[in-house]
DNA sequence: TGTACATCAGTGAACGCGCGTTCACTGATGTAC
DNA sequence: TGTACATCAGTGAACGCGCGTTCACTGATGTAC
């Protein structure tokens, strides 16, 4: 293929953090630089190029979706003319929704990578990241009489509960179960 | 090391599934059987005597986890002279504590196998067991003025993030949090 | 009860395959004049 | 503005290694007499 223009290089470089910040939350952190690649539009020996390790990647593509998260989370709120308990209600009547639950890929990564990081022990800045994504989010979801983080431990159990469950009819009672803790009652 | 008595095998072969239980908890229904069956103190050549596929493992194991959390929450239960809310209690707080966030390997297979039971999308088996295991679990957590599924999500979520934020100080607050919104006030 | 032999749980090497990473090569891009 | 050449993004084959699974072999166990 020959060198490549410095603006066309970035972009793929870009595209391949996108992808891979939708594969992992679909498929995991494991999935291969080969599959990464291939899914970018590109062939696996030009990832060192781009990128010291997998690793790094993984970084990389957390930091992304978090970010996406964050940008769809102000959308929401600028949607709702800044009233902050509206879009939270919204947020979570979508974030409870069988469409979520269904796509991970452009997903919650608090709920999507919880348990890549529980296991990825190495990998201490992902997990920094991690952390630090879920703490915003959490503070973002803070109501008047309740605290954000129960409220996203509801909301992150009841997506990774009813994913683990698909196919179950369980799986849709549980997103129903906890769409009515959390909107019923200052919950 | 030449043939083995039959009560032997079946001991080695109970064994291999506890272990198993431990170590998908722990680390992932990626364990490797070289690694489950070294665990065990064989050779991993001999795995395919005792199971068809590493996939039925993966099911037996999964049930063997239930069946374990069942065992534990009837002793509790029993501890508590038969009084239902007591147990619930003491569960919750254990289930919510630090020890309980750092030894997945004997904890919760709810919360420690739905990341992949949702990606192990080809083992209809194992996802059965599980939506079960999950379905009794929420049944047996419902209280006079809750729902069951609702509390299964918050201590779930709760542990799951409690995990992938590990190392931070996010982690203990998760726990703690998730802790008074169960307690206090019905909840 | 003792002997002869078939059974089969466990061993360890091997299978094809996919992993993360490296590397010689390519040729269009970017730069020096 | 045009030419000469160094740069380096992307390619594709290869590396050592670990995966799930298979298989010839072993020898103590279980059984038939």
């Amino acid at each position: 293929m020959g060198r490549v223009s410095q603006a066309q290089a970035e972009e793929n470089r870009r595209r391949v953090v996108e992808t891979a910040s939708r594969l992992f939350r679909e498929r995991g952190t494991h999935v291969s630089v080969a599959d990464l690649m291939k899914a970018s539009g590109l062939t696996h020996g030009g990832f060192y190029k781009q990128f010291a390790s997998k690793e790094a990647l993984v970084d990389e593509a957390t930091a992304h979706a978090f970010d996406g998260l964050t940008r769809r989370r102000d959308d929401g709120l600028e949607q709702h003319a800044g009233q902050r308990d509206a879009a939270q209600r919204a947020l979570i009547a979508t974030y409870l929704s069988v469409e979520h639950r269904d796509s991970a890929a452009d997903g919650c990564p608090a709920a999507a990578l919880a348990s890549d990081m529980a296991r990825e022990s190495g990998n201490d800045e992902a997990r920094r990241v991690y952390a630090e994504g879920v703490g915003d989010f959490a503070e973002w979801l803070a109501a008047e009489d309740e605290d954000g983080i129960a409220r996203l431990c509801t909301m992150v159990g009841a997506l990774v509960l009813a994913r683990g469950t698909k196919g179950s009819p369980i799986s849709e009672e549980i997103l129903t179960a906890a769409r009515e803790a959390l909107t019923a009652g200052g919950r």
